[in-house]
DNA sequence: GTTCGAGTCGTACC
DNA sequence: ACGGGTACGACTCGAAC
């Protein structure tokens, strides 16, 4: 039989002591579908005599088969010894082999059996395939269950919308496990649904009561197998949702089995836990936020309410969890309300991530599952590791324990150029900046592992000084090759994008800047296994030459270089036109190696820089700028700082958008002081003056006690949740002791208690904007001081 | 008891 | 444990006076 099939995850049986691969996905007529196929595992022998092991090796018991083949191993030729056998014999053999000869060497055993399936049979995830084969008993409940024949990829991809269902609890106790689960909401198409034991009068059609807990986590089985999803999502679930399910189930002895293979929870060892469901696709959306999507959101936290207001412009609903032993009927039904929508919000926030997950599964050939928990470094190295074949590159290994800590004690290496800049405020800027700077700068000069030739020079090879003289070969490596593609594929669907806006061609786009951005960091980072720090420190050092040649071409043109960090610079155009600026920009452009690029970011009318707190200086990573049409971009200051209090943020906020709208200090000045006056007056609401700074580990992992920890602390007390990684809010309160530290004066938001006026004008108002107002010569005491004759004048 | 500088910590920039 | 280095600035804490 013949069927169009998309594939959507994997997962290896073994059957008669051999392996096979289930493929769970779906048919273009919408139907489920799991196709079983062999699978081949093998791993390569590197030794120095491959001829004579060879034969050693076919008689062990186990190997099926032996091949010796010609493979580039870090980019150069080598002959190797490649292995087939089982994959859960593949410990046993390589041990054997090893005791064969001291010098033997295996590579590609730590390349997990998805991975290889995937590889060798290009059954690639979320891509359509025509697929040929053979209908198969298995324990599976799909409405089609195939041996696999033949299989090709569909030349014209039609879209793929799966089968989403969303879903979200409410607990009585934060601790996993520890009180009932209240109840829990599922979000489809066209569905919606608040599963609870706790009966009300009045609830809304959505709410289906159940006898007790046991009925309600039963009934999500049902349900969730009744409407048969491709995938489940839920917000925080691998940490939260999912593991609370399974220990309220195990408590009850229900058996809970989800999905077409019924599958249990199956949770991943260690921290942080993944849910995964055999046959049914888990995403939690937090994960996935976390290392993707988080760069690009101006969210003060990733949690679902500031994450969702972001995306798609809803909140959760607002309710007093504190009180729930207190609830009356009607805050019971808002409940049931603020359940649902916690699914909704999760299951529209798939949606509106779901080109990036799906773009970024198909150009890395992980399965969903993976994709949207891999770290950056893992998307890098999974990248590698799936278009190795076409270099015919065999893996790099994983380092392992003692490696990877030695790499850890590695000595930092000099990374980017930061120019100080002049404080004061100027007018008729420009800004270029070079376009993926390190990532072209790995291209056009080739730095990676594989091209790395050490600190001995070799004859036409690039030398790089980063502390010591390291040398790069010419001979174009794997990862320059791969990342000059990804910058020219990200080019390509930007300009595609361009010309057509959808959300796929974005975020293919994205996906591609996604990995050209991750490879320079992949280079230095510990964990990696094709970690060069010197390709790093390399990259870095050529960046500083570049940005430091261009800074002084620019200068000697008669431009004025005031500022730049990086990839870009600011200069001042002193007279000269756009015109003239934009032609002298193609001349650098024609100036620079490979495919470096300098573009223009953006003309200014006026911008800021102000001096540090400690010294003269002019500080660096802090400046605000204006563009021609209005346009403010504040950088580095308070007002983009969570850790500062509203009305110092607001405050600063107004001053620099007055400054730079208006070219003159005078009427901030005078706003300042309006504010001073209100505060000193305690008009100021106490919600404008909370600090929030985050957790960053446990209380007694603290050497030096910050106002934080010790609310942290008294939270902890007081038996509220707190856990590492939450923001803890506080205001400095006014006890009247002068020595008191912060610490001691600091006070939960539901304390009682004064604000101390003090504090805020000298701690939080004051020096937002006292740098700022110096830049115009206007001292602190002048601040205060005219603010004090009005007083007087006013009475 | 106060002063001061080193060290810790969180957050931002690119 | 799950990208890199550079930088600012608040706050604590203990030595020095």
């Amino acid at each position: 039989m013949k069927l169009k099939f998309i594939p959507s995850d994997y997962e290896y049986f073994v059957l008669n002591g051999k392996t096979y691969m289930k493929i769970f996905g779906k048919t273009s007529e919408g139907k489920t579908c799991c196709l079983i196929d062999e699978t081949v595992n093998f791993f390569y022998v590197l030794n120095a005599e491959p001829e004579k092991l060879i034969k050693k090796i076919k008689d062990i018991e186990g190997v099926k088969r032996v091949e010796l083949v010609s493979k580039n191993y870090l980019g150069k030729p080598v002959k190797v010894i490649k292995v087939f056998c089982e994959y859960h014999e593949m410990q046993g053999i390589a041990h054997k082999i090893k005791g064969i000869d001291k010098g033997v060497e295996t590579r590609e055993r730590d390349i997990n059996q998805i991975t290889r399936y995937i590889t060798e049979k290009k059954i690639k995830p979320l891509v359509w395939y025509e697929i040929q084969g053979s209908p198969f008993t298995e324990r599976v409940e799909a409405d089609f269950v195939i041996k696999l024949e033949k299989a090709w990829e569909l030349e014209k991809q039609p879209d793929f919308k799966p089968k989403v269902l969303a879903f979200d609890i409410e607990t009585e106790q934060f601790e996993i496990g520890r009180g009932k689960i209240l109840m829990l909401s599922l979000v489809s198409d066209n569905f919606r649904k608040v599963l609870t034991w706790k009966k009300t009068n009045k609830a809304k059609k959505y709410v289906e009561f159940c006898k007790d807990e046991k009925e309600m986590l039963e009934k999500f089985m049902q349900y969730t197998n009744k409407i048969n999803p491709d995938i489940i999502t839920g917000y925080f679930s691998d940490g939260f949702d999912f593991p609370y399910i399974r220990a309220r189930a195990e408590k009850h002895g229900l058996d809970l089995r989800l999905g077409m293979t019924k599958s249990r929870i199956v949770f991943s060892k260690g921290r942080p836990l993944n849910a995964k469901i055999i046959g049914l696709v888990h995403v939690d959306l937090l994960k996935f936020i976390e290392t993707v999507y988080s760069q690009y959101l101006q969210s003060e936290t990733l949690n679902l309410n500031d994450v969702a207001k972001e995306l798609i412009g809803e909140e959760k609903l607002k309710i007093n969890h504190n009180k729930v032993h207190e609830f009356e009927e009607k805050e019971w039904n808002d409940f049931f309300e603020y359940n649902l929508q916690d699914s909704v919000l999760a299951y529209k926030l798939f949606q509106k991530l779901w080109p990036d997950m799906l773009e970024l599964t198909r150009i890395i050939q992980e399965p969903l599952f993976t994709i949207t928990r891999q770290s950056m470094s893992g998307l890098v190295e999974s990248y590698f590791l799936h278009n190795l074949a076409r270099f015919n590159e065999i893996a790099e290994k994983r380092p392992i324990h003692e490696e990877i800590e030695k790499r850890r004690q590695r000595q930092k290496y000099e990374g980017a150029f930061v120019l100080q800049p002049q404080p004061a405020l100027y007018e008729n800027l420009a800004i270029f900046d070079f376009t993926s700077m390190y990532a072209s700068i790995i291209v056009s000069f080739n730095l990676s592992l594989s091209t790395f030739l050490g600190e001995k020079e070799q004859a036409n090879s690039l030398e790089v000084d980063i502390g010591k003289k390291v040398y790069f070969s010419k001979k174009k490596g794997f990862v320059a090759k791969l990342l000059e593609e990804i910058i020219r594929l990200r080019k390509k669907y930007k300009e595609e994008l361009k010309k057509e806006p959808n959300p796929i061609k974005k975020a293919r786009s994205n996906a591609f800047k996604l990995l050209a951005n991750a490879i320079y960091g992949y280079h230095g980072f510990f964990g990696a296994r094709y970690y060069c720090p010197e390709a790093a420190a390399s990259t870095a050092a050529l960046a500083r030459k570049f940005i430091k040649e261009t800074i002084d071409k620019t200068n000697r043109r008669g431009y004025e270089v005031i500022y730049a960090d990086t990839d870009g610079f600011a200069f001042l155009l002193n007279k000269k036109t756009k015109e003239e600026t934009l032609e002298f920009l193609k001349k650098l452009n024609t100036q620079l190696p490979g495919i470096m690029e300098l573009d223009l970011e953006d003309f200014y009318k006026r911008g800021i820089w102000v001096t540090k707190r400690t010294g003269a200086f002019g500080a660096k990573k802090k400046y605000a700028l204006i563009n021609e049409q209005g346009k403010i971009k504040i950088r580095g200051f308070e007002t983009v700082r969570r850790d500062w209090c509203a009305l110092a943020r607001q405050v600063q906020n107004k001053v620099l958008k007055m400054i730079l709208k208006e070219g003159t200090h005078e009427n901030a000045l005078v706003y300042v002081q309006e504010v001073i006056k209100k505060l000193k007056k305690r008009e100021i609401p106490k919600e404008e003056l909370i600090i929030k700074t985050q957790l960053k580990k446990p209380v007694s992992e603290y050497k030096s006690e910050g106002p934080h920890v010790t609310i942290a602390k008294k939270m902890l007390k007081r038996g509220m949740p707190t856990e590492v990684g939450m923001l803890i809010h506080y205001y400095v309160s006014d006890t009247g002791k002068s020595k008191d530290r912060i610490k001691d004066r600091a006070k939960l938001p539901d304390e009682e208690g004064k604000y101390d006026v003090k504090y805020y004008m000298h701690n939080q108002i004051l020096p937002a904007v006292e740098n700022i107002f110096e830049v115009f010569g206007v001292k602190e005491k002048d601040i205060l001081e005219s603010e004090q004759k009005k007083l007087d004048f006013f009475g």
